[in-house]
DNA sequence: TCCTTCTCTGAAAAGCTTTTCAAATGCAGT
DNA sequence: ACTGCATTTGAAAAGCTTTTCAGAGAAGGA
């Protein structure tokens, strides 16, 4: 049975009350005992209840995250960020896989509920009314990251995805390209679906390069989606030399196929990405890709969550973060 | 203010004790005042508070799981198999990434005695004494999972290390290489280190390639370090036709050397890997690979630890799971 | 020496739930 | 109608900590 207040008590002689001050505020009481006191749970190994402390102050210390996949390269950099930024504030992260299925996500919130979690990050693209009216009805504060929400104020932080698009599409045009196709995102359950498509289109009407607009196909999230989708693309418009891909693992799913097609990248066909994960770095070919500060989100985005829970609102709401191209060996001038 | 079970009560017009019944035992409760209660729940949206209760049943149904990397995505598929097995169990689970970090570990395990987990997976390599002298101190029960412990006697899940080195080798041998390389893991921090080079060395020796004994060079963990480690490789016995990678990061850090010095894989060099992580299938060229039941590894450890917990011991304590080797399209014969 | 003031300590309550035990209610049988 | 039994209910205790409040003791001043 593990020790309770009562056994450092009655080993160092003093009451409950002496020894609880001398974790919460030792300069009470008097160094004699408060020595006798640290020796006791020295040699017990005694450590509080967090249950009965939950209990008193109401609050957990501990965060909720709620995470699409897990095996996504991109979650786990974000994941690293959050954790040292719970560290930091000394939370502990109860991270929760959805695999995008929304009884599970529900089912997830209610187990955060029961838990007593301070707050929820959000990961899962879309706030579903069902997914919000559950967490107000809890009273969970929560943010959201990589990712946002237009009907209700809801504190996010994320890349600007319209104007990353734009500059991964301009970037194609300007090393020559004419015939530019794209592997975006399932709009249906997707939020950056939307604003990577606009920003593609945005570049392609400011070049005149209008008669590329359809050369869209779209994946939901898996490398062999992305396969495919590259498959309905290159087979209805063979000339296409670029593609911009709205993810690092369609990218790689795009440059297999053309792979196995033996069309050359960055030889024939010239393929960017999207987020930067660290495999980007590894593939072959290197991919160019935007970069998002992944890292930087996770960490931001606790911070955010601290000052929601704390002081009940956020200063910024809606916060974005810089995005970055990064060339590598993907692309190459037409 | 959330409410608790005293608000539920006024608000259905019984006791809370009766309230209580509805939710443990409703059998006991007159249907009349089951259903007030009910709708008194549901109206507050009232959820028991996790601190009351653990107090009471000593149990926080939390199980804690101590990860090296969580931007491997070796861990990540094990996270998804134990997240499963908790849903299934009934466990909440709290990862916690330790980065490789001595302090850092060490105080995961305070705050997961703090939060009282019932009991915790370890899947970081190494057992170190310190580690396992403050486990048994807090009286928390835990189980390894791919590594294992000689000194006690701690139940573990893992693969045969040792001969699905000897198979990938052997593999390689019967393909026709006679050059034949490794890139290994650091001994000093690593379990599985030692084996995977035992079985690389029989199977060396079984086929009286004993001169490759000496090819061994070491990597720590990422795919920078393994691109090093093959270029000390190859520079040293420039001759090498294939390479055994006792990580798929390795085997694709290897390639990517291979690669930028025009060395084609697998024309000139074969290279295997192991773990059979997602990304073996998406690099170019795939992967061929020693698969671990990745996904059933996480399983089955959630699994024995609910055993350990309950029961107070596992069945049997040194678990290994079958291994495969996967033929893809990163060796050919010689 | 006695009183005041300050420091330090312990008892008790609060926080929320489950569970035990006793009381109350309902019902059947005589 | 009354006894006895089963069913249902409520009061209270337990689980562990923090915190408030009051009291004990010490120190200092008159």
């Amino acid at each position: 049975m593990k020790p309770t207040i009562r056994d450092v008590a009655k080993l160092a002689g003093v009451s409950i009350s002496t020894v609880s001050r001398v974790m919460n505020a030792p300069e009470t009481v008097v160094e004699s005992k408060r020595l006798k006191v640290l020796d006791a749970i020295e040699e017990l190994k005694y450590q509080p209840n967090s249950f009965a402390r939950g209990l008193i102050y109401r609050k957990s210390y501990t965060l909720g995250l709620l995470v699409p996949d897990i095996e996504n390269m991109y979650y786990a950099g974000m994941i690293r960020g959050m954790q040292d930024a719970c560290i930091k504030l000394g939370y502990s992260l109860m991270i929760c896989n959805t695999d995008r299925d929304p009884e599970r996500l529900l089912s997830y919130i209610d187990a955060f509920h029961e838990k007593q979690v301070d707050g929820i990050v959000f990961a899962s693209d879309m706030l579903f009314p069902e997914y919000y009216d559950k967490l107000v009805g809890c009273r969970i504060p929560f943010v959201m990251v990589s990712s946002h929400c237009d009907e209700y104020d809801i504190p996010s932080v994320e890349v600007d995805d319209e104007a990353a698009a734009y500059d991964a599409v301009k970037f194609l045009i300007e090393l020559g390209h004419k015939q530019i196709g794209m592997i975006g995102f399932n709009h249906a359950n997707s939020i950056s679906g939307p604003p990577r498509m606009e920003g593609f289109a945005r570049a392609l009407k400011e070049c005149g390069l209008e008669q590329n607009l359809e050369k869209v196909k779209y994946a939901s999230h898996r490398f062999e989606h992305a396969y495919e989708a590259s498959h309905e693309l290159f087979s209805e418009y063979p000339d296409t030399t670029a593609v911009f891909c709205v993810a690092d693992e369609f990218a790689m799913g795009t440059i297999s196929y053309l792979k196995d097609r033996n069309v050359l990248v960055p030889g024939q066909v010239s393929v960017v990405g999207f987020d930067n994960i660290r495999m980007a770095g590894m593939f072959i070919p290197k991919l160019t890709t935007i970069a998002q500060p992944i890292y930087e989100l996770g960490y931001r985005s606790a911070e955010q969550l601290h000052e929601l829970v704390t002081t009940g609102s956020v200063k910024v709401t809606r916060e974005k973060m810089k995005h970055k191209l990064i060339v590598r060996e993907s692309t190459r001038e037409r």
